[in-house]
RNA sequence: GCAGCAGGCCGGUCUGUCGCUUACUACUUUAGUAGUCAGAGGAAAGUCCGGACAACACAGAGCACCACACUUCCUAACGGGAAGAUAUUCGCAAGGGUAUUGUAGCGUAACAGAAAAUAACCGCCGCGCUUGUCGAGGUAAGGGUGAAAAGGUGGGGUAAGUGCCCACCGGUACUAUAGGUAACUAUGGUAGCCGUACGCCAUGUGGGUUGCAAGACCAUGUAUAUUUCGGUUCCCUUAGGGGUACAGGGUUGCUCGCCCUGUUGGUAACAGCCGGAAAGGGUAGGUCGCUCAAGGUUGCAGGUGACUGUAACCUUAGAUUAAUGACAGGCACCAGAUUUAUCUGGUACAGGAUCCGGCUUACAGGCUUGCUGUCUCA
RNA sequence: CGGGGUGUAGCGCAGUCCGGUAGCGCACCUGGUUUGGGACCAGGGGGUCCCAGGUUCGAAUCCUGGUACCCCGA
């Protein structure tokens, strides 16, 4: 097998202040504890499959400190596990995704690591299943 | 050695794999790839002060408001710092904390207490009579209350008493000499001048407002749009303009003053013009501002010190949904367990966002200088 | 990043400027009224005044430093 992208350019982040509040207001939400996560397909604009964005709220983590250390963990784990994800993207369409931290307590690198590959896990099934978005798999694990 | 006080400094390190941001170089080509260099703090924090810088405003005067207030100095400036002065307080001590302009005027001091500042409840003292649970007076030495009670002690004097008078002590005001740049100190003299706390007030000094989401440019996009309120007077003049009056606006808290604009039809409607307000529309992308500065390090000189001068050398983060990391292992340090070598766990407070000077708050552990107390030994 | 505000009974708020008694409405408890409940009437309980220092004889109030929450700014 050849080695994947372990890359992470900035072509990959979501950054424009538009295209965070179309993700917001108009994207789906499931759970992958610790983290939850917020995603929209869209048509895509340059040719990254996925823009992503990560999160740690500031009422939960008073000090600038602990939420840059949780946002670097879970920056990290989604870097190394990423292209388990991007086979299954549609052609000519871009997953926006964002990540949102909600534990109270901070986690070690192995809890942030699961989260993430449920996280990716379940946006697999969901691009596999259909263009089209079913509402089944709401998550109560 | 132990305990402590004051000041200064540091605040993990090395290797491997993968990765991020800026700059430079090369190659493809206008976006990537490869390589090299650099990449959080003493508090980056709280946003409590002071500046730089930027936009807007600005003839000037007074009032109000806010802040500060011992002395001399440092500084770009400060409500900061240094060295000192006085009072008070904590500590055995080294030392630490707090306060400090004024005496012209005014106010307040709950409850208790007779009375909280032009003090008679009890007591004391003589006087009067209607002789008693009496009356009108004098008296701040004694009592109890209170956070605070009319300078303290002793003597003289007195009907009894009181700085009423005297001696000593404490304070205050004025003053002389000596020391100090000064605050002030020491010693002496004069004046019986003698409650405390807080506040108002007064005096002096400073303050235009808003802040890099300031602001500039490019791109996108729109609308000389809508509603509502107010004003549109008179004389000279062809007009421009001038005079008087009025109206509106500016002067960013208020007043005076000043400056600017307008004054065409008799009134109303209406139209036009001017001004104010409301609500609404568009953008939310990029570039600059953006890091070489009241800069740093070292040496020398001056100063008790904060700091200043000078010479040489150095360039040390500039992100913008926001970089400086993650994982694995070794070393160092700390704690615990066994026990003298291993195992397990942990490694402080905390992350730049325009930039500086301070203050305040948080902080595992360690280094260092001076000093104090105490114990043992010599 | 920069401005501004608020913490008082279970809940919503006064009192803070100008220091001395913590109060109002709803809720709660007891009694009355009613066949019973609601409403009404009478009485009652309940407070680290966000936290820690300081000033003062005395602090919810004044001063200083923390802490939590909320609002505004292209």
């Amino acid at each position: 097998m050849t080695l994947p992208q372990l890359t992470f350019k900035k072509k990959e982040r979501l950054c424009l202040k538009k295209q965070v509040g179309q993700l917001f207001e108009a994207g789906k939400a499931l759970m992958a504890y610790p983290v939850r996560v917020q995603y929209l397909l869209v048509d895509a604009v340059d040719d990254a499959p996925c823009k992503i964005l990560f999160s740690v709220p500031k009422k939960r983590f008073k000090r600038a400190v602990k939420r840059n250390l949780i946002r670097r963990k879970i920056k990290e784990a989604w870097r190394l596990h990423k292209h388990l994800l991007y086979p299954h993207v549609p052609e000519g369409k871009q997953l926006l995704i964002a990540l949102v931290y909600l534990d109270k307590t901070l986690l070690p690198y192995q809890s942030v690591l699961k989260g993430v590959l449920k996280a990716i896990n379940k946006l697999t099934e969901t691009m596999a299943e259909a263009p089209e978005p079913h509402e089944n798999e709401e998550p109560h694990a």
